[in-house]
RNA sequence: GCACGGGUAGCUCAGUGGUAGAGCGGCUGUUUUACACGCAGUUGGUCAGGGGUUCAAAUCCCUUCCCGUGUACCA
């Protein structure tokens, strides 16, 4: 036992303790172990990404989970890693490069130099978050950490490539995808998001053949397209147009007839119901083009600039200045009819935020396996997601289906493993489709290992989606002897932003080629805003660091103030004051032990002498555990930091550390002193086991400051097993516990109505006054002495007959009535006063009472329980109206 | 459009049918030898609005309004 300083100083502490259970090796998963596995793979963060408020939300309770496993016994892996985030990555090292004078692109470095420069970027740089996890205190088994491009990930990626290839899941096609004209590549549909945009409508006249007095209204909200229009569709069923069907109308820009179509597709409501047909730049169109045999016209450059000689003007200008200098042309022309205001939803890359282009590429596809196993897996309940309805977002995604494309146009990431023979390259590019059966013939080769003859072979240029390897992460991370212990995992914690980029894909690739789900439970957790209710952001700059949030408050500080808020509602709104709190609370937790340190040794003569507030403090310490194991069991860590927090602080602390001091003073009863000490040393030994996983550091420290590592063997507390609650009230009876419970009740009770008494007569707290006590409750002589202590009074006589002068302030508590004579000072008509509001209140509480329990359908159809609930409330109520009638007549 | 989540004290949130709660903030007092990152007291609510079920509704049902998220889209 030693002298601590004031204030807790969470920085040093913690990396200390960091730093030794790394060196115990308390992290470690041993796959040979006897005891039942527990297992969480860590959702990789970006190899790039720097530690954000949602990582610490989500490894938090990803590490209370691994270290409440493993005081439960079990054999934790939680393993960790990073993503090697395809576009993210190679943007970063594509913006260095940009900065260089003269600036490079990628293309000029080629791409075998431009891959290794990655790897270089993402040996020196690529850690940072890693470093920031363990910061946070992550118990993650370091030793097993994994990248998605470690060499046995890679062949895994590229062996369940090659299966799904030979199973005719996967092939290549000629198709619309989403276009990004930034980064140069497809992406899949999940990479793109819907945003409503405020744009314009314009109508526009598109002249007849045969008649150029006369026109076709048709209206678009891309004018810059015109030029790749094929035709001019109208609905069969629109009798306006009946007539105009095989005529042609000339097109505005680049001037050429086009034909007059029919296509269902077509709403006779909107706009004129003339449709202009762009196959080469809109899905529909597209879809409209092939089912009437039309022609596709192209008139944009990969990077999303016209590319049209016919169209000189426009020819080599950026699309959006494009669709402005295309109207004035028009308009020009006197073929402008109107342009109006428009909201409609533009498709917008995640990655690089500008708007896509539908664009017809040559794409490799996935049809995803397992569909059915993934949906019946969750939909029966074989996975469990928490919070439950997140399943039926899940259950909609899976239903609506669509082929993944998997092929992204980047050096970084795995490479297709497709080698096109070289005899053939020219034929093969243009193919409209590839699959299983060209390779069958031998056209191409699919497979994990590059082809024997490597020189009669060219091997496909894109890369693979970053989602086709992280999907694969809970088993591809593991080797068979992991995967025999820890697979299939427990926990996943995630967030529900990547359902269906991550989660969704997951339990597909668990099913087909791990034969099992991936996961039992998923935690789907919060989203952490800022107050207004913002996304935490870059650009907005509302994302605190961190970092910086440990360096102030400590990673314990963060944690608990973090857990305090977490809902398990759709988002949580990040308020740093919470997190303050957190820190607040282990200063609290510190100076508790330090009171303690301070005391010596607890003695084991005499034997202890227990009163009502030791047994009522273990008893809600038993409550305690339960409350902490139901919290986890049902993943509500918000409960159970709150039960946690509201222990320590109010029951612990505020009331039982306040009651029992004074057994701790010189001169007290030995006997006393020492239940006293054994009371404190179980409460400790016990909370601090159970805060933990919480706050594994500062429970840590103090562990040992304590000396509770000694006994034992000086295992650090993070190993040692949670304590049976069920020996806290041994040797006691039922009886016995409750009565205490009930004196314990009175005595918080009484003291806090002459804390109210004595603020009420302004006497400040720490002012010694004398208190009489006409007790109703018996008690041991130890309570009145207890509640002089925690009201602040000199002392507490009891005296059963006593008769109080007139006006002295009194109180009906649950130990009996508690007068407060003050020599001098005593003010009728204050107390009079007093006593009329405090029976103001009575009787209306005893007045609706009474017209409750009048109430004959009350009294015959609510339970009987309920009904006694009432009737014992009100008899309280009568109780201490007598009391303070009595009081009043006294007055008079 | 459809689906889901939410609306409770000034703020952040608990509260799944039986006396409306916590923390912060505000105000008042207090430097009492664990803690001023503290202690004590106090203030503050038509539980978004309306209707219904029930002996009893913040809680269950219907409906309207607002906020958020996802998803589908017609130029």
């Amino acid at each position: 036992m030693r002298e601590l300083p004031k204030a807790y100083e969470p920085a040093e502490v913690e990396e200390k303790w960091q730093r030794r259970w790394l060196k115990d090796g308390c992290f470690h998963a041993d796959p040979h172990s006897e005891k039942p596995a527990y297992s969480i793979v860590i959702p990789p963060p970006n190899v790039t990404g720097v530690l954000h408020m949602g990582h610490v939300l989500n490894n938090t309770i990803q590490d209370i989970l691994a270290r409440r496993a493993r005081q439960e016994g079990k054999e934790v892996l939680w393993l960790p890693g990073t993503d090697h985030a395809g576009i993210a990555t190679q943007a970063r090292v594509e913006k260095e490069l940009a900065k260089e004078t003269p600036p490079r692109t990628r293309f000029d470095v080629g791409r075998e130099e431009f891959v290794n420069m990655v790897w270089q970027w993402k040996e020196k740089h690529g850690g940072i978050i890693i470093k920031q996890l363990k910061k946070l205190g992550c118990s993650c088994d370091w030793e097993r950490e994994r990248f998605t491009m470690d060499p046995g990930y890679a062949a895994e990626v590229a062996r369940v490539f090659t299966e799904l290839f030979n199973e005719g899941l996967i092939y290549r096609g000629l198709r619309m995808v989403n276009w990004d004209p930034v980064l140069l590549t497809a992406l899949s549909d999940e990479e793109v998001i819907m945003t409503p945009s405020k744009s314009k409508l314009y109508t526009i006249r598109y002249r007849l053949e045969e008649d150029s007095s006369r026109y076709l209204l048709v209206a678009t909200t891309r004018p810059e397209t015109i030029m790749a229009d094929v035709a001019v569709a109208v609905n069969p069923k629109d009798s306006r147009y009946a007539d105009l069907l095989g005529k042609k109308v000339i097109r505005p820009l680049v001037e050429t007839p086009i034909p007059i179509i029919a296509d269902e597709h077509v709403e006779i409501g909107f706009g004129t119901g003339a449709l202009k047909i762009t196959p080469a730049h809109d899905r529909v169109d597209f879809e409209v083009g092939v089912r009437n045999g039309l022609q596709i016209i192209d008139v944009l450059t990969p990077d999303g600039h016209i590319n049209c000689p016919d169209c000189p003007e426009l020819h080599g200008m950026d699309r959006f200045e494009a669709r402005d200098r295309s109207i004035e042309i028009i308009r020009e022309k006197g073929l402008l009819e109107k342009e109006e205001p428009y909201d409609n939803n533009v498709g917008v890359s995640q990655r690089s935020d500008v708007p896509i282009e539908p664009r017809l590429s040559m794409q490799w596809f996935l049809k995803y396996p397992c569909v059915n196993e993934a949906m019946k897996s969750v939909e029966e309940g074989e996975i469990v997601f928490r919070p439950a309805h997140w399943a039926k977002t899940y259950a909609h995604w899976l239903e609506g289906i669509q082929d993944w494309c998997i092929s992204r146009q980047l050096w970084w990431g795995h490479r297709i493993p497709v080698w096109y023979r070289k005899n053939m390259a020219t034929e093969l590019k243009e193919a409209v489709k590839l699959d299983a059966q060209d390779a069958e013939a031998g056209r191409i080769y699919v497979g994990a290992e590059p082809p024997a003859d490597p020189e009669n072979w060219v091997q496909d240029e894109d890369a693979l989606d970053t989602w086709f390897s992280s999907w694969l992460w809970p088993f591809a991370t593991m080797d068979s002897e992991c995967r025999t212990k820890f697979y299939p995992t427990t926990d996943l914690v995630t967030g529900p932003d990547i359902i269906f980029f991550w989660v969704s894909r997951m339990i597909m690739a668990g099913y087909r080629f791990a034969g099992q789900k991936p996961f039992s439970n998923v935690f789907f957790t919060s989203i952490v805003r800022d107050l207004q209710g913002r996304k935490m952001s870059k650009s907005l700059g509302n994302s605190p660091d961190p970092l910086d949030l440990i360096d102030r408050y400590g990673s314990d500080g963060l944690r608990f103030g973090l857990m305090r808020i977490a809902p398990t509602g759709t988002d949580v709104k990040f308020d740093e004051k919470q997190i303050e709190e957190g820190k607040n609370f282990a200063n609290k937790l510190y100076n508790a032990v330090r009171f303690r340190l301070m005391q010596g040794e607890a003695g084991t003569t005499p034997a202890p002498r227990f009163s009502a507030v030791h047994i009522d403090i273990l008893d809600k310490l038993k409550q305690l555990h339960a409350d902490v194991a139901t919290g986890l069991g049902k993943y509500e860590f918000n409960a159970c930091v709150q039960a946690l927090y509201a222990f320590f602080w109010n029951e612990y602390c505020s009331l039982f550390l306040e009651a029992v001091k004074n057994d701790l003073r010189e001169g007290a009863d030995p006997a006393v002193r020492n239940a006293t000490l054994h009371t404190i040393d179980t409460v400790l030994r016990h909370y601090l086991t159970l805060l933990s996983p919480f706050m594994p550091h500062i429970t840590e420290e103090l562990w040992q400051s304590l000396g509770f590592a000694a006994r034992h063997e000086e295992k650090p507390l993070m190993i040692t097993p949670l304590p049976s609650p069920d020996s806290l009230l041994q040797g006691l009876s039922d009886e016995e516990v409750s009565k205490a419970r009930v004196i314990a009740a009175a005595l918080y009770e009484a003291a806090n109505r002459v804390r109210n008494l004595k603020a009420e007569y302004n006497l400040s707290t720490n002012k010694n006054v004398r208190l009489v006590l006409k007790p109703t409750l018996p008690t041991a002589t130890d309570i009145p002495n207890r509640l002089a202590l925690l009201s602040g009074a000199k002392a507490v006589e009891t005296c059963p007959g006593y008769e109080a002068p007139k006006g002295t302030p009194a109180s009906v508590t649950p130990l009996g009535e508690l007068f407060l004579p003050l020599e001098g000072l005593v003010d009728v008509d204050a107390e009079r006063t007093r006593i009329a509001k405090e029976l103001e209140k009575i009787t209306k509480e005893i007045a609706r009472s009474e017209a409750k329990l009048g109430n004959e359908s009350f009294v015959q159809r609510a339970p009987a329980d309920v009904v006694q609930q009432e009737q014992d409330r009100l008899r309280d109520w009568k109780e201490k109206e007598a009391h303070l009638l009595a009081m009043q007549s006294a007055l008079s």
